[in-house]
DNA sequence: ACTAATAGATGGCTTATACATATAGATGCT
DNA sequence: AGCATCTATATGTATAAGCCATCTATTAGT
């Protein structure tokens, strides 16, 4: 059932991704720089991987971040094209994001933990 | 609303932690020995920082993980207290944990990238 | 008999994210 | 004018992971 061979039919048997990065990764693209959901949705895909959320949760993880206050968003219609809805961090805004930061670190080094572990037990040496 | 001194009231206010450790965690400690889920539990509290998941994760993970083939169990009543249903890697449940090794690898990378940008960003120099 | 420790299991809930689809303005082609 | 396409935002639905609370059962101690 959970052969490595075939991709994905649908069942719980894939390696899943670790989830909670959307929201800091969002956080951090604007501390840069405020932007639009679409801009966000570029930056995250060139720079991070390739890795963007897709649109549906993008644009709704900004709205609750505004709505929680860490991000707020206005309207612009200048230049070509519909308006887009820019949004800048707030201070609670890059406290969060410091606060993320922490968190990240403490999952890194979870991870670092896992994998210590995991080449003790199968005494691999890997290169990076 | 988001504040950083109240702790969790309900809402989505906290730096929410990384999901999709409990799988890889009970697949590795089982590749060092076979154990029943009461035993994971006290081994995955003392050896990883203290962050075992609740019974009921264990168990159904547990369960979800023998029926996608990558453990299985037999019940063992000798011994004192109640009957422990004993769990041990497959084969297959090797092949996934080597495959979780991977996915794991790439989302330490990914870390890796989002705590450089963020140090850079903020020009934080840290030890660690 | 009552309590506690060990051991396993179920029900319901939230969160984060994905996939699919809808809406709408702007631009360009025919 | 009609229509496709790009840009931009939004909603509907589904799902997996994990938490909290609760329940059962066995064994041991008082």
């Amino acid at each position: 059932m959970c052969d490595q061979g075939q991709s994905g039919t649908g069942s719980r048997c894939n390696t899943g991704r670790m989830r909670g990065s959307v929201q800091p990764r969002l956080l951090l693209q604007l501390a840069r720089k405020p932007a639009h959901g679409y801009e966000l949705m570029e930056a995250l895909e060139d720079g991070d991987a390739g890795q963007a959320p897709d649109p549906g949760t993008l644009y709704r993880t900004l709205r609750a971040l505004e709505e929680d206050g860490l991000v707020r968003s206005t309207w612009n219609t200048e230049g070509a094209g519909p308006a887009r809805r820019v949004y800048e961090l707030t201070d609670q805004g890059v406290e969060f994001l410091h606060a993320w930061a922490v968190s990240i670190r403490g999952t890194r080094a979870q991870l670092d933990r896992f994998l210590a572990e995991y080449e003790q037990q199968f005494q691999i040496k890997t290169g990076g």
